[in-house]
DNA sequence: AATTTGACCATAA
DNA sequence: GTTATGGCCAAAT
């Protein structure tokens, strides 16, 4: 499910959690990100953020944590010390959201 | 078998 | 804005 936030938005461990069919189980998706590399290029992990649109710091994440403010820095998200909440209406993802935005465009197509 | 531990969440103060 | 609390759930003690 990861693999299908596209870049410059978020979504949250919750919301990755009820996709994958684990409605409740955001805890569980924290876990199998943390397990991830910080090198890892497959799964774009730092676009997933907590319910509030923040990042989840802790010192077990080895500073991991800036390095996913760093790296959502460079796909346009504005998020630091000083600003440190994403604002999901604007930065969230939502497939069914993108399904109708791809309607609109394309209308009569099957996505 | 019971307790602890978290990249979580909702609510309350 | 913030912290605290109780709930949640699987895996590891």
């Amino acid at each position: 499910m990861v693999k299908h936030i596209p870049p410059g938005r978020v979504a949250t461990y919750k919301q990755v959690a009820a996709w994958a069919g684990y409605p409740g189980y955001a805890r569980q998706v924290g876990y199998a990100l943390f397990r991830l590399s910080t090198q890892e290029t497959t799964i774009p992990w730092h676009r997933v953020v907590n319910s509030q649109g923040r990042i989840s710091h802790s010192p077990l994440r080895h500073g991991s944590d800036q390095i996913q403010q760093q790296m959502l820095n460079k796909e346009g998200i504005p998020i630091s010390p000083q600003t440190p909440v994403i604002d999901l209406t604007t930065y969230g993802w939502d497939p069914q959201t993108l399904l109708d935005e791809w309607t609109i465009l394309a209308p009569n197509q099957t996505p």
